[in-house]
DNA sequence: CAAAATTATATCGTGCACGATGCAAATATA
DNA sequence: TATATTTGCATCGTGCACGATATAATTTTG
């Protein structure tokens, strides 16, 4: 493959990885929306049911995410009730962001989301030859880097 | 697995897929700063590179964007002297979409950049597993859908 | 112990994404 | 041909992402 190849769309991973993400997560949508929440308001909950209560740093670390992402996205969070924010007392720095009986009970309707949306991509041929797409991709990439990598060794 | 590990957050296919895909724009940017762009923006610049001048559905259709995010992304690259917008003559509802000279120069940046990134990844243990982690989890993920599509039929 | 460095969170500005909506040009239809 | 529908683009509002920066609390260091 000679540069004017590589800068094709198809053969740089970074654009298959981007369309499928941004696809998967419009997958998401009908089943969060009947929750009342968005997409990484949904990793933030599975962190919290997962792990219980955490600082806001510690959500971050799961999620990879910093702050100035996080405090915003929790404080929506709070506004419609999914979890409370409280000081913690040891260390007045840190903020500890705990589930309310409504965040927590989501989980149950959650709990039926990634069987639901594997049905739906089953019966949705477009995201399925995407999502092979990348996988075909991410394939050729990762033996690239391997060999690349041998080289170097 | 059981719905309760269905629910943790690396066995959903989405957040591996979310957050490797920001992981790896990130890996992009120090080479698109040099460039005076963004992710996106290179999106678009790839497009015009490989196919000439397009209208910006034509755009939108090879990148899977609307045009509500197009749109305003486009005028900023007009903005920045990439590209020029034009209404077409026999459809005055197109808009054609044409690279300026600066435009047509960054291809000769951009061709190192796949290589460039490449190397850079090859010396980032950390991006590197996480894309280990997300191949794997793919994989898993479209057995489980194949599996799933066989009993279907 | 006081000054410096670190840590946890928050705010600001910019640029996406995207659903909803609007509008004018082009096309289809009665 | 008048009307309805479709098409191409744009705008608006909301919610992320994220670099840069700020601030206060805590910890480290001289």
């Amino acid at each position: 493959m000679d540069k004017e190849d590589q800068l094709k769309l198809d053969n740089q991973i970074c654009f298959p990885l981007y369309s499928v993400s941004r696809l998967i997560t419009k997958a998401y949508k009908p089943f969060l929306e009947k929750m009342g929440i968005t997409y990484p308001q949904y990793l933030v909950l599975m962190v919290l049911w997962e792990h219980g209560n955490l600082s806001v740093n510690q959500i971050g670390e799961k999620l990879l995410l910093n702050t100035n992402t996080l405090s915003p996205l929790i404080k929506r969070m709070a506004k419609i009730d999914l979890l409370n924010r409280t000081r913690s007392t040891e260390d007045e720095r840190s903020v500890r962001v705990e589930l309310t009986e409504k965040g927590k009970d989501l989980k149950n309707l959650a709990s039926e989301v990634p069987q639901k949306l594997l049905n739906r991509l089953l019966s949705e041929e477009v995201e399925l030859t995407d999502v092979m797409l990348l996988k075909n991709t991410l394939d050729k990439w990762i033996t690239d880097l391997t060999h690349k990598s041998e080289i170097k060794t």
